[in-house]
DNA sequence: CCAAATAAGTCAACAAGGCTGACATAAATG
DNA sequence: CATTTATGTCAGCCTTGTTGACTTATTTGG
């Protein structure tokens, strides 16, 4: 089984086949076609509209994010890099836990890219003046011009799309995009969002 | 056949003068402060509004994908059979070639993936009617119970979000999205999508 | 009719960026 | 002073991308 978070290992076989199946906690086994058979009533099919919505984010972020790989290409530079590099520039002074929690990747992870950062000299580290274990993350001024340009090709998208739709004012596309975070997470980014950002209370 | 890519190359030296690098795979030195002088008239800064619409979409689909993703391993699979078998199912009938450009992946990275699918049973082809080259992409009875369970669970988040937007109606929504595709991307997107799609015309 | 183009598959090797587990170090804290 | 915390590191593995170089059927165009 692959492992996305260490308590999946709770999901166990269920049941026989006549079992009655709660829909959130399905069986594991492989499933043949018998485990699926048209005797069990099919639940009621997703609304296709909503689906085309799963579609699109898909898409945008599909080419989205292909925009700026071109730019970081000519520094060698991947993903992994923009998504820290970014998030260090927006936030001078970030401690590498604080990070990780945005990320949401291990520590061993970002510890491959942000060496890689810190060694070419996009960010560099300080120690902590209250706690002097902390090695707060801030981007070099080498490291702000490439930021500002990855947010600008990133910005002018964005503004771009939202003309197309139409809108002068985002604001239903920002709360929109806020609720599709999960409940547990939605205060922090909320918290962490600029304070003219383009969503009102949290709910 | 692709021609972009989304992971970029190694950090091993390439190439002396000579020898006329791929301009994608080219090394480039490391930029200095010199690069990026102030002499540079440095632009206009990234509207701090419109950067936070690129965190919402981070945020929105760092959280949106890994929900689905618990409900993957319980069958052994990951994201890009997620994403294979969304579209075949979704398009019974679906060619190699059109997946491919679907995905924007190469056919060796699909053929891993799809040959998984296939073995395991998720997804079985057809040789073509008109043209037996092909080799047409259906979803099985239990690739559809699949396909339809995780896009339950994402037309259920889109949903709820789309109430917490305060939005009956979508429409501006997919509109903006539609727009965040690639200008040559959307119309096949675009055709792609439902007739009950909420976008209206393609500008 | 046959050469060339096309649809799809395959082998081999490698890169990027996730992951786990175990352990190291320095500083803060009770 | 023992323990916890913040961070770093080594070693190895997995998924999913990538290139390049073919092969096999089948269709198509001259």
């Amino acid at each position: 089984m692959r492992t996305i978070d260490p308590h999946m290992q709770a999901y166990k076989p269920v049941a026989t086949a006549d079992a009655p199946a709660d829909k959130r906690t399905r069986r594991i086994e492989p499933v043949t076609a018998a485990d699926t058979p048209a005797a069990v009533p099919a639940a009621v099919p997703p609304d296709p509209k909503l689906v085309t919505f799963v579609e699109l984010l898909f898409f945008a972020y599909r080419d989205f994010t292909r925009e700026a790989d071109v730019v970081l290409a000519e520094y060698n530079l991947g993903r992994a890099h923009h998504r820290a590099l970014h998030f260090v520039n927006r936030s001078p002074g970030l401690k590498v836990a604080e990070l990780l929690d945005i990320l949401k990747i291990t520590k061993q992870s970002l510890a491959r890219v942000l060496k890689e950062l810190v060694d070419q000299g996009w960010i560099i580290q300080h120690e902590g003046t209250s706690d002097r274990r902390q090695r707060l993350l801030y981007a070099t001024e080498k490291g702000q011009h490439l930021s500002h340009r990855l947010d600008t090709l990133q910005a002018r998208r964005v503004d771009e799309a939202l003309r197309a739709a139409g809108l002068d004012n985002g604001d239903s596309i920002a709360r929109f995009l806020l609720s599709m975070t999960s409940s547990e997470e939605r205060e922090k980014v909320w918290a962490l969002l600029p304070a003219a950002a383009p969503v009102s209370r949290a709910p």
